[in-house]
DNA sequence: TAGATTGTTAATCGATTAACAATC
DNA sequence: TAGATTGTTAATCGATTAACAATC
């Protein structure tokens, strides 16, 4: 019963090796001339096993030629369509500090089928600021953009305390995809997303690499 | 033959999961006076099996008191020893700009062990600036500095193309533990540790989930 | 053809969950 | 004591890897 056409949901663990597939035959494509990529080789260079690129690459429709390999090309064709970088989507960022501004800037999204349409603050003075070319507008006018724009993803990269409300407001106004930024956990109703960018995950895992290998180094 | 004083290294996942404990139980310590907490409780907070919570204490070393939970000090205390907290680790960060700022004003280093005793950029219009307290510094001073106070651990947020070499200075002038959020994978000997946060896997996440649920939404 | 590489089934491995005895 | 909750072994599940036939 399975449509040919509705293939099965990605998990996050393949989405994220499709991405570095994605980053390595781009950067390939200038070194290798070949038009064509080994699983081999790719899995070499990932420090992965072969068969699993070999699965992977299945699992969204690449198929390789055997004794040649797979097609830069195809294999990146078949990612962008698999993922959505061809289709459009309307994107918001609420929070124009140092972080939003970061991000903001970060040259990607549009490469990723993104569009980001607006930045909000609740600062004045941050308000009128033009960061890649978009105006901050105040946050008392994101519930009227988001539905005048059909918007239906959100960065946030607001204090801790300011993220629920704010996810809250977004979700009422037809948001379904939040990338939080905010050191907290968002409480959403069922069938929103919401990735978690956990600093301190980070900052732990130096932490914890530092001590497992005694590397005190400087200090006290 | 296994001491009991060199416990077992904890994964990635083990580590982001204690991490969870334990901000959740710090939350759970203004509003829940009783001091305690059960493995259940977690659980159904974090939509996972408390099992799992009670293997994850057990390989820090916290016990529980059956019908009473386990301490949310001790419970606390287990996380931040285990992972380091406890300890004083230098830190720099490379790259001023507005990732830069934005992670060195991030309130969480000193609560995780890590103190930034320097910032580095390029651009001499940023050097002199002072963030949360830290001047920064012109880059050719990086070798000198790290040496100066032991460091051994590192922040990169500067673009793509001046990443690999300054990991490279970093490492020879004895940093072991990067945290990466340049868009680009580093080539670093065995025994130093990289985390890269993946900026474009966040998008493409988002992208993706869009996509699979026909969030269209605006646009074109 | 011989040989390199894909595609796929079966085996393995590691992480999670279930079951339940131990404990207070 | 009865009952709630921990601690731990066994079972399950899902992801990865091994093996190898199919292909060009």
């Amino acid at each position: 019963m399975q449509d040919r056409k509705q293939p099965m949901a990605l998990n996050q663990l393949i989405v994220e090796r499709l991405m570095h597939y994605y980053h390595l035959v781009a950067e390939q494509i200038e070194i290798n001339a070949s038009g064509y990529v080994s699983s081999a080789q790719i899995a070499h260079l990932l420090d992965m096993d072969d068969t699993l690129v070999r699965k992977d690459l299945a699992a969204i429709g690449v198929r390789g030629r055997p004794r040649v390999g797979f097609s830069t090309n195809g294999l990146m064709d078949a990612v962008r369509e698999t993922l959505g970088f061809n289709e459009h989507y309307n994107a918001v960022i609420v929070g124009a500090g140092r972080l939003g501004g970061a991000i903001a800037s970060y040259a990607g999204f549009g490469k990723y089928g993104l569009d980001v349409v607006a930045l909000f603050d609740s600062d004045p003075a941050r308000v009128g600021d033009v960061l890649r070319g978009i105006p901050v507008e105040h946050v008392d006018r994101m519930e009227e953009v988001i539905k005048q724009h059909g918007v239906r993803s959100a960065v946030i990269t607001v204090p801790a305390e300011a993220a629920q409300p704010l996810a809250d407001r977004l979700v009422a106004s037809g948001v379904r995809a939040i990338w939080n930024f905010a050191p907290t956990s968002l409480v959403v109703p069922p069938g929103v997303f919401v990735r978690h960018e956990h600093i301190s995950v980070g900052l732990a895992e130096l932490a914890y690499y530092l001590k497992r290998n005694d590397l005190g180094g400087g200090h006290i």
